[in-house]
DNA sequence: TGGCATGATGCAATCGATCCCAATCCTGCG
DNA sequence: CGCAGGATTGGGATCGATTGCATCATGCCA
């Protein structure tokens, strides 16, 4: 395979000499400014489509000082190493890659330490992008509330918080928790496990919604079935087979996700246990295999691709000045056979 | 919520003034030049540091003529508007955005019109990224030497082909095919469904392992039993009902993907046919559920994040000018349950 | 004490575009 | 025939950085 050449890109000069005008008026010609005469206009255009021109957007982006790529910015757990692999964040990648390729703009993906939150502002303070999305769990409310009074454009997937002065788009988490717990009870549970970590803004609340159904319903809830596992389906079969080492009983399980959900059902068959026949189980998400697992899994759905659009949206508006609020999409129970008897 | 003050960012001249020195000598002392004297050098980044200072990539790349970021491209049938969200290209982003974040590169995420590849080159051209990782079925085999020769620094994830000018990195799709349907062979299987659009070379290259295997078994399989069906998990049923009228017997299923292969499990139980007791299946990917599925699903791993690794680490390498060879990945079959009776 | 190496710094050109402000040419009108 | 005014075009500053070369002060040696 020989080396291709590394021509030297063509540029508005090239262009200038051989159409024998300046750059100036080449500039002008390309961007249709009327104040060049037709004819020269479609000479350079012609020109430039010949030579396979492509203005350099760096340069444009200084002179102009402006600047279409927004960053999305995922977190990792510096300990954990953790890869890039949850289901539900890929796919809100891929709705903000939608998105943003919509409404004719760049995506940068990068991904930052957790901890190192204030690293995320770079990539604005160093005009890479315009403005950012994060997406994830951040546990570091300050360190985001620090980068809103330093006026970095950004938005946030997640939880509303209280005393927030950031913008965020989440889906309804104490509804969802409470219409798949209510579900679960309307089915006839009455001990249901909860599986998620609620220091993480999201599963708290989720978990909130949880307690308020066992509420309505006129029912208190164990508290030793609150389990705190982390976003990780390898911790779910340790947890159960805790809680019948403890022999505390429980007839369904609320998972914060649906890979923890899957988990518990992979965990649960290995007990002897079947779903739904012995236990009813919930998820949280939706994810597109969640239809086609066996049994198909019922789930809290969230419109990833409204958030996708939602979270650009709102960005967008900051960028251009408005006031701007944080938005609480709606989420619906799916009901399928997981939680069906 | 107040609006937070716009403030305008600090710049080098900003820092030389404060310092009583002049622009270049910030650059200079900004970039540990020993030319500086070291305590203005200290003095510098003080300030520096103090002012939340933070360069201007946009005109430092301008000036240096150079760049790290890299584009992934993922492409989209324009007249299925078809949304991101095959899971093993979500995680195939996901491992290429840790890859490129370990090695200190940007990844500038865009979506192109599969038909119009030559704007994956406009990425390239416009001086946005330095090169390009493209991802995803390219059926377009000649555009892509066209930009090979043109000297875009590309790589792609895929198949080989002959005559090809470019590198590609790509599990060995052929051995996968063999595997996958060796194994169900050897599970007693006779007549094997192959699903899969063998347009696209790597479903080609799996057909063609298909047909292998069957050749070193001494078998000939039913042609009327390989259906072309495109990566889209609602086209599998309507296929296996298809057979099912038309009266053409099978006893496993083979799918070139985990989505299709559980899409054909989930129909196949809506025939009342169970899986594995009835028909054996076998997917391909070993997408993260694949192992939590209900039955956990037989398949062909691709090593994913070597996967991403091995791309970047080819495309730097032809940044760098050297000669590249096209990666094969190895492919292992994970055999599962719904493969054995 | 003059000459010169050395260290530290500043000036100004440069990267590739955009755009304000002339400069030029042409045309029509008084 | 001269000039106002419109239509085109070019010159050159500018965006925020980098860097070759010039400059200047200092110190050392003959």
């Amino acid at each position: 395979m020989a080396a291709p050449a590394r021509n030297a890109p063509v540029q508005m000069a090239d262009i200038a000499r051989l159409a024998g005008v300046s750059v100036s008026t080449v500039s002008r010609a390309l961007s249709d400014s009327l104040l060049v005469n037709a004819e020269t206009r479609a000479r350079v255009a012609e020109l430039a489509r010949s030579l396979n021109y492509s203005i350099n957007i760096g340069a444009q982006n200084l002179r102009l000082k402006h600047n279409n790529t927004v960053a999305v910015i995922v977190p990792y757990e510096a300990d954990t190493r953790q890869h890039l692999s949850d289901p539900f964040f890929l796919s809100l990648i891929g709705s903000l890659a939608d998105a943003l390729t919509e409404r004719g703009h760049d995506m940068l993906l990068t991904r930052v330490d957790a901890g190192r939150l204030d690293q995320a502002a770079q990539v604005f303070h160093t005009g890479r992008a315009m403005g950012i999305v994060l997406v994830g769990q951040w546990h570091h409310h300050d360190q985001l509330n620090q980068m809103a009074v330093r006026g970095v454009p950004f938005v946030v997937w997640g939880a509303q918080l209280p005393q927030q002065l950031y913008a965020t788009v989440g889906g309804d988490n104490l509804a969802g928790g409470r219409l798949a717990t209510a579900h679960l009870l309307a089915q006839g549970a009455r001990r249901i496990v909860f599986l998620g970590d609620p220091e993480l803004p999201e599963a708290a609340l989720r978990l909130q919604g949880y307690l308020q159904a066992h509420a309505e319903a006129g029912l208190k809830p164990d508290p030793r079935l609150q389990r705190p596992v982390p976003f990780v389906p390898e911790r779910v079969a340790p947890e159960l087979d805790a809680l019948q080492r403890q022999q505390i009983g429980f007839d369904a399980v609320f998972a914060v996700s649906d890979l923890l959900a899957m988990a518990a059902i992979s965990a649960l068959r290995q007990q002897g246990r079947g779903v739904p026949e012995d236990v009813l189980v919930a998820g949280y998400d939706d994810i597109t295999l969640a239809e086609h697992f066996i049994p198909a899994l019922t789930t809290v759905s969230q419109p990833i691709s409204e958030a996708g659009r939602m979270l650009v949206e709102l960005l967008l508006a900051q960028l251009a000045g408005e006031r701007l609020a944080s938005r609480l999409l709606t989420t619906a129970l799916v009901v399928r056979k997981s939680s069906q008897r």
